[in-house]
DNA sequence: TAATTAGCAATTTTT
DNA sequence: TTGCTAATTA
């Protein structure tokens, strides 16, 4: 299709995009790639293509599959859709990958051999139906307790690429034992009528393989597929995207490798390069012109992320001024990072800045304990994101494996998790013998407790007798009454009224009934409707639909005071967002980059665009710190400088601190010898940026020293040394001092580890 | 059965 | 150091 044969570009969303931007929006009906770099306005882009296919006539709203990754980015598609479009998006297949093959395999649960009430297991059900699998069949006693999460990991790694265990070769694993274990696992899902997330994608896969009637209507639905944050797909999700187009479809496939940062959950970035390939995309369009940062945090990124290799190659620019340079700060020790960083948003409140415009970013959770405690003690309000959210906590989880057995009573994940639970006297033992009824039955534990005699089974009974009269009592109730009256049954509510630590947990079950209120409203449902009833043959019941929903967005997962707060979060939960001001902090050797990605050039490169990521989330006002000594598990650690930091350009930076010459503190064994280098033992401690204005912190304790001749114990930073049993490694650190002395030696084999010195026989290489 | 203690690991995380 | 889980004990 030549440009002249589709549609004129008129049309009142258009106004207001660059030609780039204009060129991707009215591309035609084929495979293309558009590589969208940071805040060169991706969504807007993907959103508007929706709109103006949809205005000028070319297809209609049901024509249009758009798929992206989070529920958040989800809702966002589809609040800018209705803001554009007077039409109702009720039918429209926008969502997230799972919750899309949700819809696909209730829609189709037959064809799918599921039941009509399969429910689905977050990874925490999933674990929890591993561990039971493992113990069902003797595999678990002087085993370690990895093994289920190893398994986990197994599973889904194999599920992501689309893989059964009959697919498995031997070339795949070593192990034999985890091919039958996965077997069992599938069996004993298919069994309980449930599935996990990587189910969800395969079964839609395999179902739309299988039955080409099926794929065919859909293929011939969908005459536009558009995809959010390509980089992040898995090889699954690629054979899913496969499946549902053809040539003839419009696959609109939006992304940027250089943040592509889940490689550890799966993600593959080759999938662009691959659909590039095997769709001859014709149309590969770089949005490189970004609305977001000052000039020099974006020559900042681009010169960082032109060390990466194989990239599809992308450079940002801006029409807005350099701005301010980028502030680099080495402080002593992590405490004072975070109290400089503490005083520096003091300052920029001061400037007006608002608190939640304001961003802490770190590579690792752990990294927030000592900021939080900077940030309370200067009494400035701050957010933390990441943690337990609410479907995922323990008694909304409980709550939830009630109105589970009231849809699916075969679930026995969620049977366990309540069948005693408040307690009504069924111990382990009369479990175990459920158990054992069940498996020579090879039924459900709820079936196999009416056939269970003595105690035991009149107990269990009773229990089951609880989920039957929930279930008859709560017909014609509306899902918020539903869920009340299950709070009510089931005890949950008298049991932590009992329990004096049991507030919080009352509060966020009486919040159950809340959320299930809202969600009735999103919804679009009348509040009175009942909520097993189902409107029309193809769509879920309120209670079928809340437990699809508490399964697939475990909701907020927030910690903090108030509004206007600082934000705290890792690098990766800031993709995709932006601040007027970002902090990223411990710019060091084995923490950014972490320490288990360094060795290899794939995780290093993955390093890299994370902080890509980092550096691309500011608008206005950049700050970079690490620190020469970090409190890590209970010990401290010297540091070096990352090596991300030398890789900025020097003309970016602004350094508010001595910038040292190496990169290492204690010493330059590791480079060539230069004078200079801080001696050991009894020497002073580095100068440690009492001129950069916040020296009244406090000094840290001067670290044990090494110069280049080395540390009293002979051995000096980067050496080379052999240990009898560890083998071959290098020297990355030392503390303390005489008999307590210790040397970190990192083991190419054995990881890194802490020796006495006093003790230890190192041998130099 | 609850409560205490010992042991152990320790990026990143959405669905 | 912390935070979690499993094991042990009252």
């Amino acid at each position: 299709m030549t440009p002249s044969t589709h549609p004129p570009a008129h049309s009142p969303f258009l106004q207001g995009l660059n030609p780039k931007q204009l060129e991707a929006v009215t591309l035609p009906p084929e495979p293309a790639l558009i590589l969208a770099g940071a805040g060169s306005g991706k969504t807007r882009v993907l959103t508007t293509r929706i709109a103006w296919l949809i205005a000028t006539g070319q297809t209609s709203p049901l024509g249009v599959l758009a798929v992206t990754f989070t529920n958040k980015a989800a809702r966002e598609m589809m609040g800018r859709l209705s803001a554009m479009l007077p039409i109702n998006l009720k039918g429209m297949w926008v969502g997230t990958f799972h919750g899309l093959c949700n819809r696909l395999l209730r829609a189709h649960h037959k064809d799918a051999a599921l039941p009509a009430t399969f429910q689905i297991l977050d990874s925490q059900d999933q674990l929890a139906a591993i561990k039971r699998l493992m113990k069902s069949v003797g595999e678990n006693p002087e085993n370690d307790a990895q093994k289920p999460k190893e398994l986990q990991r197994f599973i889904n790694g194999f599920k992501e690429r689309g893989m059964r265990p009959q697919a498995i070769t031997s070339a795949d694993s070593y192990n034999q034992k985890f091919i039958e274990l996965y077997q069992l696992y599938e069996d004993q899902c298919q069994r309980e009528g449930v599935v996990d997330f990587g189910e969800l994608l395969l079964r839609s896969v395999e179902l739309l393989s299988r039955n080409t009637a099926l794929r065919d209507h859909y293929r011939s639905r969908f005459q536009h597929v558009l995809v959010d944050e390509f980089q992040d797909t898995n090889p699954l999700q690629y054979l899913w995207l496969k499946a549902l187009s053809t040539p003839e479809t419009g696959l609109f496939a939006v992304g940027d490798d250089d943040q592509s940062i889940y490689a550890f959950r799966g993600a593959d970035v080759a999938n662009m390069r691959r659909f590039e390939r095997e769709f001859a995309v014709q149309h590969l369009i770089k949005l490189e012109q970004n609305y977001r940062s000052h000039g020099h945090i974006l020559e900042a990124a681009n010169q960082l992320i032109a060390n990466n290799q194989g990239r599809m190659g992308k450079n940002l620019w801006t029409d807005a001024g350099v701005g301010d340079p980028i502030r680099v700060m080495e402080a002593p020790s992590d405490l004072m990072e975070s109290s400089f960083i503490v005083e520096d948003i003091r300052a920029l409140i001061q400037e007006g800045y608002s608190r939640d415009e304001i961003a802490i970013l770190y590579r690792s959770n752990a990294q927030s304990r000592v900021i939080e405690q900077s940030l309370f003690n200067a009494g400035i309000a701050y957010k933390v994101y990441g943690g337990l959210r609410f479907f995922e906590r323990a008694e909304i989880k409980h709550a939830l494996a009630y109105l589970r057995l009231m849809e699916n009573p075969h679930e026995d994940t969620a049977f366990l998790r309540v069948v005693n639970f408040p307690m009504r006297g069924i111990g382990a033992r009369s479990i175990e013998m459920l158990a054992d009824e069940a498996k020579r039955q090879g039924s459900s534990l709820y079936t196999a407790s009416g056939l269970l005699d003595g105690k035991a089974g009149t107990a269990i009974r009773g229990f089951v007798q609880t989920i039957e009269s929930l279930r008859f009592e709560t017909q014609g109730l509306t899902l918020p009454r539903l869920v009340e009256t299950m709070l009510e049954r089931s005890q949950l509510i008298a049991h932590y009224e009992k329990d004096r630590e049991g507030r919080e947990r009352i509060e966020n079950l009486r919040e159950l009934i809340t959320a299930a209120a809202a969600f009735m409203v999103e919804l679009g449902q009348p509040a009175d409707f009942p909520a097993t009833a189902q409107a029309d043959a193809d769509t879920m019941s309120p209670l079928a639909a809340f437990l699809s929903h508490a399964s697939l967005e475990a909701g907020d997962n927030q910690a903090g005071e108030g509004e206007r707060a600082v934000q705290l979060m890792t690098v990766h939960a800031a993709k995709g967002l932006e601040f007027k001001a970002v902090y990223v902090t411990g710019l060091e050797e084995g923490l950014f980059p972490h320490q288990q990605s360094a060795d290899d050039p794939d995780g290093l490169e993955e390093e890299r665009r994370l902080m890509y990521v980092a550096i691309t989330r500011a608008r206005e006002r950049l700050s970079i710190s690490l620190a020469q000594t970090r409190m890590l598990h209970g010990q401290t650690r010297y540091n070096m400088r990352s090596r991300f930091l030398d890789e900025l350009p020097e003309g970016c930076l602004k350094w508010l601190s001595p910038k040292r010459s190496h990169r290492s503190v204690v010493g330059e064994a590791w480079d060539t010898p230069r004078m200079g280098g801080y001696s050991a033992g009894g020497g002073h401690p580095p100068a440690h940026l009492g001129n950069a204005g916040f020296g009244t912190v406090g000094v840290a304790r001067p670290p044990a020293l090494a110069s280049a001749k080395g540390h009293e114990s002979g051995f000096a930073v980067g050496q080379r040394v052999g240990h009898a049993r560890f083998g071959e490694g290098v020297v990355t650190g030392f503390e303390g001092a005489g008999p307590d002395a210790k040397i970190q030696v990192s083991f190419r084999q054995a990881g890194s580890k802490w020796l006495a010195l006093s003790v230890v026989k190192l041998e130099a290489l």
